[in-house]
DNA sequence: AAGTCGGGGGC
DNA sequence: GCCCCAGACTT
């Protein structure tokens, strides 16, 4: 009976708390357009806001609106994604704006069904979308909630389970409020980051502390639980360092598995297969090859370690190798004059090194 | 239900 | 070093 008038609670202070408290200029809150808060959402998944912001800040200036991103080629898209991680996102968001583009005019859909069933979108940051660019009633569940809640109401068990995040969800639910939701939603996000942060929480500043279980339990650190995790593999990658007066050949990746749709170094098996790749690929067996130092690489679930070998290029057999390239899935990659490519971080190193070898 | 997908931040 | 970050998708 009294459960509506617990959640208005939470949810009052929260937003009072928000009024004097809460962040209101970041780049994508100055125009809360749907294309704005649709592209900083992907861009925030699993990635920090000070990290974000300079990438926002130039993926708006080149794609402005759903149609400039929709027009764009996908490897230009991928180049100003280089270096932010998980770049399936920025796929799936070029994905989207053609279909949002030739199916909707280039309008963004307003339905909740229609906003999450685009590539990329989840429940999550379908109800991001919602909340914050039309003001409707929709939850989100994303990290800063889901440590708020956790710790709220001293929840056990790791927050990625289903058991627990389907409890989470509904607690999300719950104290969403019909008024203000836009700013409840950016409220509960600034509590999680500024606040209720993961180590070192200001618990007397928070709004919720005299109802919170876990700072009763004197325990706020606990909460939540961590992800149990394995040891992570190590991963050996032999890749090929081809430079001509053209520049270093690239590969394009394929769009699934790690760094899918960028461009980086060939990559062989093991060293036997070097020479096989060069006739296959180049019409031409190198005559020996240098072993550069290998440049390690952790990711979250495995440590990669890239192995370059530098293939000595006989004199007089370039024109050949520039039959090569370019293709569908090859590239010179000019040091001067560089291409609008994605390439991951390491290559981005290793293609920092040869340029000053040249 | 568990794995995969990246790079950087912060301690 | 280690864990996490405005998660979604595949198997």
């Amino acid at each position: 009976m009294n459960t509506h008038q617990t959640d208005n609670h939470f949810s009052n202070r929260v937003l009072t708390w928000f009024d004097r408290h809460g962040r209101k200029h970041l780049p994508w809150q100055q125009q809360p357009t749907p294309y704005h808060v649709w592209v900083s959402e992907i861009m925030l998944q699993q990635t920090q806001v000070t990290t974000v912001i300079p990438y926002y800040q130039r993926f708006m200036v080149r794609f402005p609106d759903v149609s400039a991103l929709a027009t764009a080629g996908v490897d230009e898209v991928l180049h100003y994604w280089t270096g932010l991680g998980y770049y399936a996102r920025a796929r799936h968001l070029h994905q989207a704006a053609q279909h949002i583009h030739s199916q909707h005019h280039g309008i963004f859909p307003t339905q909740w069904a229609e906003i999450v069933a685009l590539p990329g979108v989840g429940r999550s940051t379908a109800g991001a979308i919602m909340a914050l660019a039309y003001g409707q009633r929709y939850a989100i569940l994303d990290g800063n909630v889901k440590r708020v809640l956790c710790r709220y109401h001293a929840i056990t068990g790791w927050s990625g389970s289903s058991a627990v995040s389907q409890s989470l969800w509904a607690l999300a639910e719950k104290y969403t409020p019909a008024n203000r939701v836009a700013d409840y939603t950016q409220a509960m996000m600034d509590l999680g980051a500024l606040i209720c942060r993961r180590r070192g929480a200001l618990c007397e500043e928070c709004p919720l502390h005299s109802d919170c279980q876990a700072y009763r339990q004197q325990a706020v650190d606990a909460y939540p639980h961590s992800k149990p995790r394995k040891a992570t593999p190590e991963n050996h990658l032999i890749v090929l360092v081809i430079v001509s007066e053209k520049g270093l050949l690239l590969e394009k990746r394929p769009d699934t598995g790690i760094w899918g749709g960028l461009w980086s170094l060939p990559q062989v098996s093991d060293m036997t297969a070097i020479a096989d790749w060069c006739k296959t690929h180049c019409q031409f067996t190198p005559t020996n090859w240098h072993t550069w130092p290998s440049l390690s690489h952790q990711l979250t679930h495995l440590r990669l370690h890239l192995h370059p070998v530098a293939i000595v290029l006989p004199e007089g057999n370039a024109p050949n190798l520039l039959a090569v390239a370019p293709s569908a899935s090859f590239c010179w990659y000019n040091f001067d004059a560089p291409p609008a490519l994605g390439l991951p971080a390491p290559v981005v190193r290793l293609v920092e090194q040869i340029k000053m070898k040249c």
